[in-house]
DNA sequence: GGTTGTTTAAACTGATCGGTCAACACATTT
DNA sequence: AAATGTGTTGACCGATCAGTTTAAACAACC
């Protein structure tokens, strides 16, 4: 009896995202969600719920898909200084290429609606809180290693790094220049050193 | 012949100001400016032709009545190492107390449409460049003084606290606690030592 | 006190907003 | 091939959007 949806969800997610992304929540409206998905009015209402909805399935796409998978390849490399130098090195790379939006879906989210939305504000807080403890596993890690200098204050110096990361974002949309991004991401990189 | 106005203008943007540092620009609707200036429709119009003109005074307005400000008061200090702790410690209480809409105005700005607006974008960016050259000046003057190290790369550096101040004016909107702020405060001060 | 020029107030504009709905299309089951 | 249940479609909804217009209210000048 049911009938197959003509379309994949999570392509239709994926294309949401990145207007999503790009011009945030407040300024895209249904019919921009409509053409960049290419799927129609009612069945996207149908599919989805409603623009909200759409947002928070958007979201949690990019929380799993971009942020948790790149957290997890750099963890991946078992060497938390080359997976800190990727990090900040990748940052300055991405504000050159355009082939995604420019900023952090999560941290230009952040801003615009999760200081007004509660279960925004918790999937935006609960990435930070990871990517932060990514931070500090990685230092504590090569701190026994003896990669990093003991004298370190592992979580202080997580939160310095997170900070620097969330800046690169910001800036990183269109007001710093790569050159700045580069001088920030070296300096963040001899924070562990 | 003319007839004077009910109404005085700096306190209309500076209302208008406080509903789109909280709100951000699109998410606020003229309703929402009429309300908070308590001023009528028609006149609002006719006092600042409409809501684009309205948000860039106030971003103005913002610029150099409270960032530049800000900065000029610190600077009145000529004591960069008590002026950065000042400042830092500043970001830290603003997080605490209500008094005004959390986070900053530019760097929200800086996120939402900075990016697709050239005119707003250039108000931004040299208000970000004054922040910086802020820091700049202060570390090579506390340099000469031998307040501060004669080995740290003055502009990189102020290009990291500068960054530190967007991180805690980001995650000071409502994801991290004040704690998690006095940290990277106590952090940034700690830099220049 | 009439004239003049501006500020008010509120009704009004067309466009767009997010969201709904009923008719139709389709594949499966009987 | 009829019945069934889901997906698709585009018209449609009231609300709200930013912005305009018209007429009354008003103070200053003659």
């Amino acid at each position: 009896m049911p009938w197959e949806k003509s379309f994949d969800e999570q392509d239709a997610i994926e294309n949401a995202m990145r207007v999503f992304w790009e011009k945030g929540y407040e300024a895209t409206s249904i019919a921009n969600l409509i053409e960049s998905t290419g799927i129609n009015r009612g069945s996207l209402y149908n599919a989805f719920g409603g623009k909200r909805q759409l947002f928070t399935q958007s979201l949690l796409k990019y929380d799993t898909e971009t942020r948790r998978a790149f957290i997890a390849k750099l963890e991946a490399l078992d060497n938390p200084t080359l997976a800190f130098k990727t990090l900040f090195d990748t940052l300055v790379e991405q504000s050159k290429k355009n082939i995604e939006p420019k900023g952090c879906f999560l941290v230009n989210t952040s801003i615009e609606i999760a200081f007004h939305d509660k279960e925004t504000r918790d999937i935006v807080t609960q990435g930070f809180i990871e990517f932060e403890a990514f931070f500090r596993r990685g230092i504590e890690v090569a701190q026994t290693r003896g990669d990093m200098p003991s004298t370190l204050d592992a979580a202080a110096t997580a939160k310095v790094l997170f900070s620097l990361v969330v800046a690169m974002r910001v800036l990183g949309r269109g007001v710093y220049d790569e050159l700045s991004l580069q001088v920030i991401a070296d300096q963040a990189e001899h924070l562990t050193s």
